[in-house]
DNA sequence: CTGTTAGCGCCTTCAA
DNA sequence: TTGAAGGCGCTAACAG
C-alpha cells in the first residue's frame, strides 16, 4: 500500500521514484505515461517504487514543461442563478470526458471583477475559457488581448469582437409564448423585461413585438416595463401594471404579461396571487414546481446543461485546431419549447 | 497599448521584457511583485516593457518554483442542486478574497469518479480541497493518501478518519419542524426520507424521532419510507402513505408528511396536489416560490452560501496554519431555521 | 538598487 | 530498451 517516507519534508518527485527502482527518470516519466518501449520488467519495479513512496505526478511541472495546463475556465454571471449552474455542469460534464478540469469563477455582472478573472485565467495557462459576458465591452477578450487564447462566449454574443458563442433563441421563444397569449385571446399583453442593453432582453422583446405584428396587433407601450432585475422590483412592476385601472392613462389593466426570465417570472407570480385576478403570465425559463401552482403558465424552455456541453465542444474544437484565428466562428442557437402549466 | 509581437510563436517570457526594458529578469520579476527597491526609472522602464509586449506572468512556471498554486478544489455531488451551487458560491467567493481560484468538479455521488478527482486535484497542487464525500468511504481524503494537504468535509462528516467538516443542524432542524407538526395537532405524521446510509438521511430520521418522544408520542413505522431518492419515486412514496385507508394494515393516512431534503418534499406537494388532500407538510431545505404554493408547509432553512464560506475560511486556517496533522479538526455546525408558508 | 546563480519537476531530444 | 543533457519560466538566495 501506498504510505508516506518518515523523515522527508516534501512530496516523492519522479528522482525518488528512479533511485527507488535502480533506472533513470526518463524511464519512470516512460511507465507512468505508458510509453510501450519498456521492458515488462522495469515497468514493474517502478510502479512498485510509485506505490511504495504514494508518488504522484506533478501537473504543475508537466504543464510548465508541455506548455499547456489541461485546464479550461469558467465564467459566468450568478451561479445561484439555476441556469448557470446547470450550464457549469454541462461544461464540467465534457470537460471531464476530454480530460480537462474546469476553474470557475463568479462576476456578480461586474464587469471589472470579470476583467480581472479572465486575466488570471489567461495567466494559469488554461487551454482556453468560456464567458458569459457580464457587460458591453469585450476588449478584455478579443484575441489581441488573450494571443488567440480560444474564447466561447455563452448567453450573450460578442460585441465588436469576433467569437465562436452559443445563445439561445431568445428572439423565437418570446415570439412563440406571446403569440401563445394572444392565440387564448389575450389582446392587453404586459411585457416585464430586464433593461435592452442586455442581450436577451433586447431580443426577447423584439419577439414579443413580433408576435404582435404577426396577428396584427399593435402592442401598448405603456403596459411595457424595461428595467426590473430581481423579483421584488419585478413584483412591484407587474402591481403597478395590473392596478385595478392599469397603467397611468390606460383605464385596463392587462390580461397576461410576459416576462423574459425566471426571476421577473417569480416577481409577476407574487403579484397576480397577492391581487387574486386572473391574469395569465407567460415567461422564459422553466421552474421546479411550476405544473403545481395552479395558475395559467406559459414557459419557455431551453435545455441549459445542453448549452454548457455546446459551449465547451466550440472550445475544444478550436483549442484542437489551432490558432483561434484560423477559421471562422460559429454562432450556436439553442432551440426552445413552449410549456403550458396550469388551467387553461 | 498592449500589442502582440509579430512573427513571434509564442507569448512573450520574463525574459523578453528584461531584454526590452534592458534589465535583468530578476528585476522585472520585482517590479511585477511589487518589490520596493526598484527605482523609480527602472520600474516605469520595465513596466513599459510589459506594456509594448503585452506580457502576463506565467502563473505555471511560479506555481513550480513556488511550490503552490493559488488554487483550492471543490468537489460536489450535484452541482444541480441548487444546495450545492450556493455552497460553491460561497466557497468561491472566500476564495476569491483570499487570491485563490477555485477547480469544481461534480461527482454525481459516484465514489469512483471522487477518487479520481480528488488524485487530480493533489497531482494540481492545490492548496487544499473541500469535498461533499459521495460514499460511505474516505480512505482516498486521510491525511496519509494525500499527504497532509488539507481537506475539509462539507455536508456529511468523515468517516474512518479525522478532517475539519461543516454541517447542518439536520438533527435539531428536523426535530422542530417535527414538533411544529405535532404542535399543531398532528399524531399520525409520515416520513419520507432518503436511505439511512447517508449521514443527513439518518439525522433527520433521528430528528424526526426525538419530537416524537419529546412529546410523549411514538411515531407508526408503518408511515416511516426511508428510500426515496428522488421526486418521481417521492411522489410514489407519499401517494403509497396517503391512499384513502393509508399504508397497508393501518386504515388510518397520515395527517401529515415530514421530507428530508427538497426533492422528496417536491415529490410530496405534487402527491399532495394530485389527491387534493388537505396534508401539512414539513420538510428540509427551502425553494423559490414555496410562500405562493398555498398549501401548509413548515419549512426548514439554512445558509447554504454560508455553509460554503465557512468550509472555505476552515480550509484557508488549515493551509495558513502549517500541516494538517498539527491541530485537532474542527467542526462547524450550521443552525437551521424553521419557516411557515401557506394557510394555517 | 541590481545582477548572477541555481533549480522547482518534468519531458523532448539525442545518444547509447 | 534505457539514459544523459538541457530547458520550460520563474524566483529565492546570495552577491555586488
Amino acid at each position: 500500500m501506498s504510505q508516506q517516507r518518515p523523515g522527508d519534508a516534501g512530496a516523492p518527485t519522479m528522482r525518488d521514484v528512479a533511485n527507488r527502482a535502480g533506472v533513470s527518470t526518463m524511464t519512470v516519466s516512460r511507465v507512468l505515461k505508458r510509453d510501450t518501449r519498456v521492458s515488462e520488467d522495469t515497468r514493474r519495479r517502478v510502479l512498485t517504487a510509485v506505490d511504495d513512496l504514494g508518488y504522484r505526478l506533478n501537473a504543475t511541472a508537466r504543464s510548465l514543461r508541455l506548455g499547456g495546463s489541461g485546464m479550461i475556465g469558467l465564467i459566468v454571471t450568478n451561479l445561484a442563478n439555476p441556469f448557470y449552474s446547470r450550464l457549469a455542469l454541462g461544461v464540467q460534464e465534457v470537460a471531464s470526458e476530454h480530460g480537462l478540469s474546469m476553474l470557475l469563477s463568479n462576476t456578480g455582472e461586474q464587469l471589472d471583477r470579470e476583467r480581472g478573472l479572465v486575466e488570471d485565467l489567461a495567466s494559469r495557462q488554461v487551454a482556453g475559457m468560456i464567458v458569459v459576458p457580464a457587460g458591453g465591452s469585450h476588449s478584455h477578450l478579443t484575441p489581441a488581448a488573450l494571443r488567440d487564447m480560444p474564447v466561447v462566449l455563452a448567453s450573450r454574443p460578442p460585441s465588436g469582437m469576433e467569437a465562436d458563442c452559443v445563445l439561445v433563441d431568445d428572439f423565437g421563444g418570446a415570439r412563440d409564448a406571446t403569440a401563445r397569449l394572444i392565440a387564448a385571446g389575450h389582446r392587453r399583453i404586459g411585457f416585464l423585461g430586464n433593461p435592452p442593453a442586455i442581450h436577451t432582453g433586447a431580443e426577447r422583446y423584439r419577439g414579443y413585438r413580433a408576435a404582435h405584428e404577426d396577428a396584427g396587433l399593435e402592442p401598448d407601450d405603456r403596459l411595457v416595463r424595461r428595467g426590473p432585475a430581481d423579483v421584488a422590483t419585478a413584483e412591484q412592476a407587474a402591481l403597478g401594471l395590473l392596478a385595478p385601472a392599469g397603467p397611468a392613462g390606460t383605464g385596463t389593466a392587462p390580461t397576461a404579461l410576459f416576462c423574459t426570465n425566471n426571476r421577473l417570472t417569480q416577481g409577476a407570480i407574487r403579484a397576480v396571487r397577492a391581487l387574486e385576478l386572473p391574469v395569465a403570465l407567460a415567461g422564459f425559463d422553466d421552474f421546479d414546481l411550476a405544473d403545481v401552482l395552479g395558475m395559467p403558465l406559459t414557459i419557455v424552455s431551453y435545455d441549459a446543461d445542453e448549452m454548457g456541453r455546446q459551449a465547451a465542444r466550440l472550445l475544444i474544437d478550436r483549442i484542437n485546431g489551432g490558432p483561434a484565428a484560423a477559421r471562422p466562428p460559429r454562432r450556436t442557437v439553442l432551440p426552445t419549447h413552449v410549456l403550458r402549466y396550469g388551467p387553461e
